[in-house]
DNA sequence: GTACGACCTGAAGTAAGGTTGAGGTCAACA
DNA sequence: TGTTGACCTCAACCTTACTTCAGGTCGTAC
């Protein structure tokens, strides 16, 4: 640590002492900069010099990854941030009470799976045309020729939907 | 190797009528056999043919990864199968069951999360330090099904600078 | 007897979220 | 002055679960 010893009073901070107090690695940090989702300026040695703020970014960069949060979708959600700008309390509430609420749907979700394979394990049927678990509440069911399943939890793409 | 009765006086299915009647796509199939997961016999023109019962193999299969096993573990536990037949309802049993278990760890940690979450909306935190949400103790989290589903180890916490 | 669809193989592409490596710069310390 | 360690960029690679493509064969309906 020889570049960013001394200096009591910087404010800035390294990308290696992001790294290290955030617990992410230094390639993960330059990946979300690649993404939009943290910035940085650089000193004149083209280092990257990050406010602290990056740490809050950083923390609900993970806090979403957690919940299940893409990172594109993350990264739009910080841009909706004012002025780019580390997200207030307020910024926050809003953020994490949408994510909450896809968390939840999440979890409603696999409770409905665990009472199907629940109420399924007895049977051993599996099968395909009375067995709810392999009749995902249709979606692309046997559609027509070359019908494929489409995983029901994926977000929906635009591109494949049948 | 006795073949049941009435599954080897039906006729034999096309790799076609497999997908078409399972909802998985052929190349799906092939990569299935890639892996191990099914098997097929030749026909002299070196075409696929399955007996009826890869279709409970391939429900199987896709009931696991709803629940959000991954590929290679359900190999493993079809390779458990004694003659690496179909499935009898014992084996349905005994896999469901374990899976089962394994689906509501995942949703026990995702309610954990969801909790820490909501206890957290109004704080506004993130803090490194405090924050239950920045200190997941325990990660295993994961589960988006879908595209991207796995969470190997988190990058070892040196983050690259000692 | 031929056209067309279904099938074959192996390689390459895709998506997400990064990691790893090569090759080079910068600045402090002995 | 030379070594060291943090940093830089860009490209390639990794995993999972497949799909797509190119180039070639099979089978059956007309």
């Amino acid at each position: 640590m020889k570049q960013h010893a001394n200096s009591a009073h910087r404010k800035e901070l390294s990308v290696g002492e992001v790294a290290h107090r955030s617990g992410v690695a230094v390639s993960a940090l330059h990946f979300y900069e690649s993404k939009g989702l943290i910035s940085s300026r650089r000193n004149t040695g083209n280092q990257r010099r990050y406010t602290r703020d990056v740490l809050r970014v950083v923390s609900l960069i993970k806090v979403a990854q957690r919940v299940g949060i893409p990172l594109a979708e993350i990264g739009e959600a910080l841009a909706t941030l004012p002025e780019r700008r580390a997200p207030s309390a307020d910024d926050w509430r809003r953020l994490s009470d949408h994510w909450k609420n896809r968390l939840e749907e999440r979890i409603d979700h696999l409770v409905k799976l665990r009472d199907q394979l629940d109420g399924c394990i007895g049977c051993g049927c599996l099968s395909l045309e009375a067995c709810p678990l392999r009749n995902p509440d249709d979606i692309a069911a046997q559609a027509g020729p070359g019908a494929r399943l489409f995983d029901p939890h994926k977000p929906p793409d635009t591109t494949t939907s049948a």
